[in-house]
DNA sequence: TCCCAATCTTGATGCAAATCAATGTGCTTG
DNA sequence: CAAGCACATTGATTTGCATCAAGATTGGGA
């Protein structure tokens, strides 16, 4: 196994349950590419050629509309983006774009979803992932649809925050900018929201967010963890 | 084959690809029930212990957070709701009551799981399912982001009007509270919506719409076939 | 058939976030 | 080191939609 793609306990877990034998035929015909940062992977209405797993690095999935636009997801690390578009070999209704430099596996379509009529693993493996990326985009919705701007900052604050309560701080991985856009905001109106949430103990260094008490920003958002977390 | 079932070429696309044992194995434990209009099906927060599938009738998936809900979606016939929870067996996002009388089919959740995990069709036909499922709620997402009231709106118009471009009428399914909820706006606003609609040849006579020219509403809501067909 | 309740419409007002504009800040790069 | 540029903040203003309130219309059930 080549292609930089050696781990077993680094490797993307779409690919996990496949045979032997399967892995191998669809491993043979795909490549990894290294893109710099800001460089675009696929653009929405055209249809997919590959799936696209992200092995190393940062990639953003937006919408546009015009010149408008807005992103809707950051990709995990060895996570498969987008795989509806491929599944079901329809037009991407999503763009995609590196923010970091990145490595991304390169699968042809085709061939994935012969695999996918083959391997048994594999389908489910799919359906699985898809489930999980299907309930964050209703999350988002939810997000956009039920609460405030203040509410949705706080409400990634906490989510950004490991376990409940208590203080401290978090490290922002990506600009303020990019953050606004994840949860649908201009930069003008993050930064004032942000401003806001000092009355509730929310101090802002630069990238540097330090929250005095994260109870407060879980009642301020409404946070439930059974449907927020995760 | 029992349960009303028994009409293949209304049946389920989900269950379609099964073998014919599995089918069997599956079919044997589930159950089909009758509801009254406005009944919750299930409510979010809580474990799917069914897959359901719509038969007859009509369903609208919502979200509910304090007094303030919205809905998502109204399931189609013959279409299983909500899929990805019960594929993950995680806690619903999304809560599903009926608005006119439905017929639903009810298959026990652990019994689905393990069937995907026998099955090669069911897990395909879940992992296609759940892509579009995910693409309509991109769709969802892409609107409430990227444009106004009056885009959507003109957007929902285009998308209940088979065929490009000329003239024609609409009758509408739902009720106006329902839809201005669907595309995320109070009944307040939807109504002057459709009012500010009538300069560009919209007429609205209770549940029945009147459009002159639809490519006006197609370039006023920026309607893209790729994206936003289907 | 009549009545009650839900839906829908219209008007007046409020508010949250966008927009426009100016300035400040930190990074990169020559 | 300075210049340039993207990013970030702050202020003034506008806009879009929600909210509150009051009728009008519709439809379903006794």
């Amino acid at each position: 196994m080549h292609n930089g793609l050696h781990n077993a306990s680094t490797e993307p877990e779409l690919l996990a349950g496949m045979s032997a034998s399967e892995f191998q035929r669809l491993i043979d015909d795909t490549s990894v590419v290294e893109l710099p940062a800001r460089k675009v992977v696929f653009s929405e209405g055209l249809r997919p050629t590959f799936l696209h797993i992200l092995l190393e690095g940062t990639v953003e999935l937006f919408i546009r509309h015009g010149r408008r636009e807005s992103c809707i997801t950051l990709v995990q690390k060895n996570t498969p983006f987008v795989l509806a578009a491929v599944v079901t070999d329809a037009p991407y209704l999503m763009s995609a774009r590196t923010v970091t430099e990145a490595r991304i596996l390169c699968i042809p379509a085709g061939k994935f979803r012969s695999s996918l009529r083959r391997d048994q693993g594999l389908s489910i493996a799919t359906a699985t992932a898809i489930s999980e990326a299907y309930r964050s985009l209703v999350r988002q919705l939810r997000s956009q649809r039920l609460r405030s701007a203040q509410m949705r900052l706080a409400h990634y604050l906490v989510g950004m925050h490991e376990g409940a309560g208590g203080s401290g701080t978090i490290q922002l991985q990506i600009s303020k900018r990019r953050l606004a856009s994840l949860i649908g905001l201009k930069p003008e109106s993050l930064s004032r929201v942000f401003a806001s949430l000092s009355q509730y103990g929310v101090h802002v260094s630069g990238s540097q967010i330090t929250v005095q008490d994260f109870r407060v920003l879980e009642e301020l958002s409404q946070f439930d963890y059974d449907i927020d977390a995760e």
